[in-house]
DNA sequence: GGTCCTGCGTTACC
DNA sequence: ACCGGTAACGCAGGACC
């Protein structure tokens, strides 16, 4: 039999012993499939150099005796064979192990500890990563499958207990040419419970959203609504909603903070009331990995948890202060949940529970329109990193470039370098930090006609151009026709060889530049995405080889990308002051400067003069020119403070970088105060309009006019509440948050204002003492805000630097008196 | 009781 | 723990007078 198969969900089985891929996919008239495949298992025995080839046919011989006992399982050698192969860019010689479960690599590799062996490599490696490697059976895309069609108890019954339109035996596989289209069917889902506390309180009802489908399960009170659906009893209605699962027989079953929440509560309820909660297509419950962040994996359904994509795929293009539903969906789609207080379903009058359902339903609702949006992502993403969208959904940056390294690799004829181990790791966390990045020291003031110039993926291009990685990499020993870079405390040495981990970053960036110009032609989600991956992959990378976790760990490559840009930038800051120009800011891998009497095109110029002396792929480009813009000082210390700017456009929109006005631990009235007035001082160059303003809003605080919300000032509590070692307003508020039974998570934005000093929070002078914690309340809390606070703390820090630059002082905005000092109002 | 300094903690920039 | 270093700045808490 013959089918085109896109494969899905990546699972395995053992069967006497052995490993078998049970893959779930669609063929093109939309049924589901399992795929049952199998692959060759082995690892790799890395020689030492010079060893004869006879010692190595009695090594081979030792270890093709190898036999294992675990777990009621007897694993052995199958085979060895031997290949020339590199390791870490190095010729090597290596017997490739043959075992019979991959499971037992590593209790197999710890047998092969002879004095000839130098390295044991990719025993680590997982099932699926090495069935895609050897099949080459990848996510995602659409492949001919010749096979056998599977039907009667083989495998011991797996086959039979599947619930699937078809199952095949693999035989041959072959990508298809022509791809074909493939659109997921997506299940969205959401629970409402009485305790926020897993399975501590009841399920109170569940919504499913699919196409054309909408469903709110309930047992406790009855709607017209004809998407409820009435149940007996939690129980039943936890039933009814893995039948309605079966049923719509999704490829991906989706929630927001699911893996936190929504699918462990369903599951422990579940067991509470004494059922399984049997999702899986071979009725299996979900599984729980543990760890710090639980992850629940449903067989044969792709369970998401579109928080964790968003979090690595798009908070860093999201200006939404949070990554909550609510605030993810109202800047991706315009659309919002629906406003409901949380009660008690006890408590609940009619009409509540009428808002409760629709609340309810239009999680589900923006959960799948998020997870339509994000779907040419997580598709992409599954492609290029060639892993299943399980787990690609759920992987950091760092995985996905080291997933995308090991998925190329066989190209370079390397053997995978092993994942550090814990204690590995330790040691790792425990070095010191390299130096990073250069910031110029900006002069405060206000500057017109600025142009900014900035290095294209400039660390990426550095380790590019100079072969920076842990397979260059030499140590400290000078030897011929090396780099050698100056990190600071030593001296490291680079090969000038091309290896493997420049020449793929080289693909990445190029692939990116391909497929950015692709989409420009022809602008599509999924050209849009691929372009993406690219870039995100391309920005990694750096990250990836400081990163203790990395299977290419190399902080030396690191210190040296740092070192290398530093250099150069600092260079073409001189050329472009030696250019009569003049250099005000830069940062990592921007430079700003006053074209002072030059032209843009003069600009241009230069700018491609530079860049007909720079190496390799390194390559420096017009970010923009500005109007205007403005740097201040630092609170302490006459310096300009770095990281902290804006700018105004030829198009007059504004670019604000590190001002309060960014920063979301400020509460909303400093915010908006600050951009405002730099809205004005950018727009025409005049601080009198701005001032007028400022002085406005200060009455309006003084008179109390300002209402509560816009002083509400929002903090992250980062860790558990007990390992503060200083106690600051959030932690104090969190602390009364959980004593009053609300619901306290780490990440959780914690909301308070500032009241006003009780008697015994004053002093004699009548002035506020002691810690602002003890004046942080609720925001529903009774009692007045402090309006000396919010001037002195708030509203002042936020204006009086940018004002510093027009040489307006602090105490003649409070009242315009020259003599009267900040506090004194 | 006030002032100064240092370290903690959060959030930004790139 | 789940990519890196650089930097600003409020607040807590202790030293010091």
């Amino acid at each position: 039999m013959e089918i085109n198969f896109i494969p899905i969900d990546y699972d395995y089985f053992d069967f006497n012993g052995r490993n078998y891929a049970k893959i779930i996919g669609r063929d093109e008239k939309g049924r589901e499939v399992c795929l049952i495949d199998e692959c060759d298992v082995y690892f790799w025995a890395i020689l030492h150099e010079g060893v004869n080839d006879k010692k190595i046919m009695k090594i081979r011989e030792k270890i093709e005796k190898i036999v294992v006992e675990k777990e009621a399982r007897t694993s052995r050698v199958l085979k060895t064979e031997v290949h020339d192969k590199n390791y870490l860019g190095k010729k090597v010689k290596a017997i490739k192990i043959f075992v019979t479960n991959f499971k037992d690599s590593h209790a197999i590799a710890d047998e092969i500890d002879f004095k000839e062996i130098n390295k044991r490599r990719e025993y680590d490696l997982g099932f699926i990563t090495k069935y895609v490697l050897e099949r080459k059976l990848k996510p995602l895309i659409w492949h001919k499958i010749e096979g056998e069609i599977l039907n009667n108890n083989e495998f011991g019954g797996i086959v039979n207990s599947l619930d699937v339109d078809l199952c095949l035996r693999a035989e041959k596989i072959n990508e298809l040419e022509k791809q074909l289209e493939f659109k997921p069917r997506i299940l969205a889902y959401d629970v409402e419970t009485d305790d926020f506390e897993i399975g501590k309180g009841q399920i109170v009802m569940i919504s499913l959203v699919g196409e054309n489908f909408k469903k709110v399960l309930s047992f406790k009170k009855n709607s017209k609504k004809t998407y409820v659906e009435m149940f007996k009893d939690e129980e039943e209605m936890i039933k009814g909603f893995i039948k309605h699962v079966k049923k719509y027989s999704p490829d991906i079953l989706v929630g927001y903070f699911s893996d936190g929440f929504d699918l462990p509560y369903l599951r422990a309820r579940a067991e509470k009331n004494g059922f399984k909660l049997n999702l899986g297509l071979d009725n299996s419950q979900p599984v729980f990995s543990r760890g710090a962040m639980l992850t629940g994996k449903i067989r044969g359904i792709v369970h998401i948890d579109l928080l964790k994509f968003i979090k690595t795929a798009y908070s860093q293009y999201l200006t939404s202060e949070t990554l909550s539903l609510n605030d993810v969906a109202s800047e991706l789609l315009g659309e919002k949940k629906l406003d409901f207080e949380f009660k008690h379903s006890s408590k609940l009058n009619p009409d509540e529970w009428e808002k409760y359902f629709e609340y309810n339903l239009q999680d589900s609702v923006l959960t799948y329109k998020l997870s339509e949006k994000a779907w040419p992502d997580l598709m992409e993403f599954s492609k290029v990193m060639q892993e299943p969208l399980f787990d690609i959904s759920r992987d950091g940056m760092s995985s996905n470039v080291e997933n995308y390294l090991i998925h190329n690799l066989s190209r370079f004829n390397e053997i995978i370098e092993k994942r550090p181990l814990a204690d590995e790791i330790g040691e790792r966390r425990m070095r010191e930090r390299y130096e990073g990045a250069f910031v110029f020291q900006p002069k405060p003031g206000l500057y017109e006609n600025i142009c900014f110039f900035d290095f294209t993926s400039y660390w990426p291009s550095i380790i590019v151009t100079f072969n920076l990685s842990k397979s260059s990499f030499l140590g400290s020993e000078k030897e011929k026709n090396t780099l050698e870079i100056d990190i600071g405390k030593k001296k490291v040495y680079f090969s000038k060889e091309p290896e493997f981990f420049s020449e793929m970053l080289k693909e990445i960036i190029e692939k990116r530049k391909q497929y950015k110009k692709e989409y420009a032609k022809n602008p599509n989600p999924f050209t849009k995405a691929r372009s993406n991956a690219f870039k995100l992959l391309a920005n990694a990378s750096y990250g990836y080889q400081g990163f203790f976790g990395a299977r290419y760990y190399c902080p030396e490559a690191s210190a040296a990308t740092t070192a290398i840009s530093r250099d150069f930038t600092k260079k073409t800051i001189e050329l472009i002051n030696k250019r009569d120009y003049e250099v005000i800011y830069s940062d990592t891998d921007s430079i700003a400067f006053k074209l002072n009497k030059h032209s843009k095109k003069e600009a241009l110029e230069l700018l491609e003069e530079i860049n007909k002396n720079l190496p390799g792929i390194m390559e420096l480009d017009l970010e923009d020119f500005y109007k205007r813009g403005i740097w201040v000082t630092k609170r302490t210390g006459e310096f300009g403070a770095k990281k902290k700017y804006a700018l105004i456009d030829e198009k007059e929109k504004l670019k604000i970088r590190g001002f309060e006005t960014v920063r979301r631990d400020w509460c909303d009235l400093s915010r908006e105060t600050q951009n405002k007035v730099l809205q004005d001082i950018l727009k025409d160059g005049n601080e009198k309009k701005a001032l007028t303003y400022v002085k406005e809003v200060i009455k309006k605080l003084k008179e109390r006019k300002i209402p509560l919300n816009e002083l509400i000032i929002r903090t992250q509590l980062k860790k558990p509440i007990e390992e503060y070692k200083a106690e600051g307003p959030h932690v104090t508020i969190a602390k009364k948050m959980k004593e009053q039974k609300m619901p306290i998570d780490i990440g959780m934005l914690i909301e308070y204002f500032i009241s006003e000093p009780e008697k015994h929070q004053k002093t004699k002078n009548g002035k506020a003492k002691g810690p602002i914690r003890e004046r942080a309340r609720l925001p529903e809390e009774k009692g007045e805000y402090d309006v000396e606070y919010y001037l002195k703390n708030q509203i002042l820090p936020a204006v009086e630097n940018i004002f510093e630059v027009f040489n307006v002082s602090a105490k003649e905005l409070v009242d315009g008196k020259k003599q009267m000092r900040l506090g004194d109002f």
